[in-house]
DNA sequence: ATCATGCTTCGGTTACTACCGAACTATGAA
DNA sequence: TTCATAGTTCGGTAGTAACCGAAGCATGAT
């Protein structure tokens, strides 16, 4: 009892439908606007206004200033990976959404977590990467191998630059819909980032979902195989 | 937009203080009762009779009815694992407690999560458990290795058995205050049982925070050395 | 300067829900 | 049977907060 952090405030701000579609629209690493998030929770733009300025001061967000436009994106990648934590659970103790939608099993399939390939995809793309000995290592302090440097390079991807960036160059996180891990972090970044400049993959409008090609699906595979 | 599962169905059902407050008592892995509970969250008993019920209607809570008693206690370790996760991401955000409580200290050297050790002690316990080749493994995939059934032969834990229950025998869980992972599982749980069981270590009443002896603490990090 | 756009602040309404008192059901003990 | 304990259901109250319209800034374009 009154035992450690203030859970409840923070799952009540998650719990107000209007800010979890805003959130849930930024789970893909984007940076949106005001008007943007308003569109995406289907309310007025004063009354996200008042949303966001709350979900700001609890460090949920980050803002950044562009002219008139107010950018806004997770402040994390702990956010995102708490928010499928909590898809995960409503998963599993059956709290679907009143209408599933058709997107659901594109959005198993393969999607964007924060700015990495997570789903279906996500998660056999990374046990292929260890399996190849790309990466290796124990829980969330996974490291990319000698070997896996070379493999990054001839993807055009230098690890040494991005081992040098603040951000971690090489993290896990856990998939709702596999309940298993994908690939995150800088190499995860830059990772989903090159499935699109190959022309294998590319985003479906406004949503997370990610669609591969037959041709791009195909030498996907072989890459890693 | 209105993608996946419902988060802020369950997200509201955690973000109630009264029912966080039920949870957060329910962490310890105990089964306990309505009344027992209503005294934790601090409201009525037909207050806490319908929170229980919207709990249990959600698949968060499992109840066992005994006698006139009914006993209610988490519905698996994942739900602890979430409720984990948001007090990791309450404690990250700044949103502590208003009033943080002298016990705080003591909860994030030791306490029990479930069934298992977490805290600095739990974390440090699986580190030594990997590092002395008696669990190996990747992410959630951990195994109890060969010497490592020797090893908990010697405490007089028969993992053989173990592995034959439904339970998985060894799974990893994430910290909040540590933000790193410790043992659960079956294997967790007979674990931290030992301790008690060795008298190296005893539960506070009517908390999670676990205390060692100073000669429970020393065996202790002999048995791991 | 004037206008347009992006966003915030203010005020008032509405809807929800947590809460408790009181009455009721169910199980067990004497 | 009678009483006690554990828990649920019902009804009414009260506090909260989500919501929008309107007005108010602030920045950028013309």
């Amino acid at each position: 009892m009154k035992e450690g952090p203030n859970l409840a405030a923070v799952a009540a701000l998650l719990g107000d439908p209007a800010r979890a579609n805003m959130l849930t629209a930024l789970m893909d690493g984007r940076a949106l606007t005001a008007t943007e998030l308003a569109h995406e929770a289907g309310v007025t733009l004063q009354t996200t206004s008042g949303h966001l300025a709350r979900l700001e001061a609890a460090r949920l967000l980050r803002v950044e200033k562009q002219g008139r436009h107010r950018y806004f994106r997770l402040s994390g990648e702990d956010v995102a990976e708490v928010l499928e934590g909590l898809m995960g659970l409503a998963a599993r103790t059956g709290h679907l959404r009143a209408k599933p939608g058709p997107k659901d099993p594109a959005l198993r399939q393969a999607r964007i977590c924060y700015d990495h390939l997570a789903g279906d995809m996500g998660v056999w793309a990374f046990d292929r990467l260890r399996a190849k000995g790309i990466v290796a290592g124990h829980d969330r302090h996974v490291h990319v191998t000698q070997e896996g440097r070379a493999f990054f390079a001839r993807l055009d991807i230098d690890v040494e630059a991005l081992a040098h960036e603040r951000r971690p160059l090489c993290r896990v996180c856990l998939d709702w819909s596999e309940r298993r891990y994908h690939i995150a972090g800088a190499i995860g970044s830059q990772f989903l980032r090159k499935l699109f400049e190959k022309g294998w993959a590319r985003r479906e409008k406004d949503s997370r979902i990610v669609h591969f090609t037959p041709n791009g699906r195909q030498d996907f595979s072989k890459l890693l195989a």
